[in-house]
DNA sequence: CCTTGATGTGACCACCCAGTCACTTTCTAC
DNA sequence: GTAGAAAGTGACTGGGTGGTCACATCAAGG
């Protein structure tokens, strides 16, 4: 979405504008996020932005797909091996955690986004609806292989999974080194949780 | 907090504020509300409202104590009978969703109140607190009794029921007559996948 | 009737914001 | 070397905000 002016930019000048917003819309969410510190911190005028991106709106959607487009390629092959639906599970959420630690800006623009927001709130339906079907593919899976229970509501477990998971992820952010492998277990343990419930199991 | 002055308020004007104030932090978080709409909206002068409240913050904090002082009276009870853990859980739940179909305002002040907002973090972390430690108590007791398994991390598993219940009420906001007893039905079976977990039982 | 203290008022202050545009500077091509 | 296009600029517009304060109004007591 950026014009061709911006593309045509020197590489210093393009990456110090992309730091700056990132760093804003890290800080800050869409609406409270502020276009004029932007620029300061970028070192450009106000109108210059604007000769790069329409608005505010489009400089934010090209800042949120790059985010999202790192987090993709920091996430690929999750799903590849075709073992445990619950190892895949446990998988991708350590290694969404291990992004938040790697990209904690981008990690924040991304949480940022999810956070109820009424000028995108078509776009966030949609694209929890294409991870809804995602996950009860690979649960059907499951129950096909007799991992997963069968008579569980299956919209009920991806809300459990969504909420569960986006919750876990916003709650690391301080990420000093020394709890990374505290954190990675207590994922594991909520997985735990989600896997074999709170009911006492049988034998 | 307020004043006395505002105490001595003829009732009738004393609702008006706090009715529009309400409105107010209902439709925007904290940040985002506008005392310069409530005001409008309630129609006194700016100035009256700085001698009734000392900012924009106390007002808020008033506000936000009704709303949970409801929801407190409302849910009265719901922990009185020593049924099941798992029925006591959905009693809760259940009886959560329905304070926020009877009074979506202060519901929804309740849900803009957790959204992390900087100014009342540390408030915020505190009363997470508490409410975990009574639920790990809960947890404890169903242990004893042999309802709960004991295996499961009891920090992992107020972790999910936070999250989980955190995102059920807030997802329910059109409350249309008809859909109720649907809505109850879905938190049932969110509350099934959390009690028996996704995994496969034996037997 | 007048004084006095409590209450009510809204123009105003300082500050923030997204977006615009007349103007200047820089680059390019002839 | 210069004309014309492209890119860069920042003061400015119109809008918002929380909070203040000199003044107006009102009520009660002497």
């Amino acid at each position: 979405m950026p014009t061709e002016t911006f593309n045509n930019l020197p590489k210093d000048k393009q990456e110090a504008i992309i730091r700056a917003a990132v760093a804003e819309f890290a800080k800050s969410a869409y609406e409270q996020a502020s276009l004029t510190k932007i620029v300061a911190q970028a070192g450009i005028a106000k109108g210059s932005m604007y000769q790069y991106f329409e608005n505010k709106r489009e400089l934010y959607l090209y800042i949120l797909n790059m985010a999202y487009a790192e987090k993709k390629r920091f996430l690929q092959g999750v799903f590849d091996e075709d073992d445990d639906f619950f190892a895949t599970l446990k998988r991708y959420y350590r290694r969404s955690y291990l992004f938040a630690k790697e990209f904690p800006l981008y990690h924040r623009v991304i949480t940022h986004y999810w956070d109820y927001c009424a000028e995108f709130d078509q776009e966030i339906r949609s694209s929890r609806e294409l991870r809804a079907n995602e996950f009860i593919g690979m649960l059907e899976a499951a129950i096909e292989n007799r991992q997963a229970n069968p008579d569980i509501d299956k919209d009920a477990a991806f809300f459990v999974y969504h909420s569960v998971g986006k919750e876990l992820i916003e709650n690391f952010l301080e990420l000093s080194e020394d709890v990374q492998e505290q954190h990675l277990q207590f994922i594991d343990q909520v997985l735990d949780v989600l896997a074999l419930g709170l009911k006492k199991r049988k034998e």
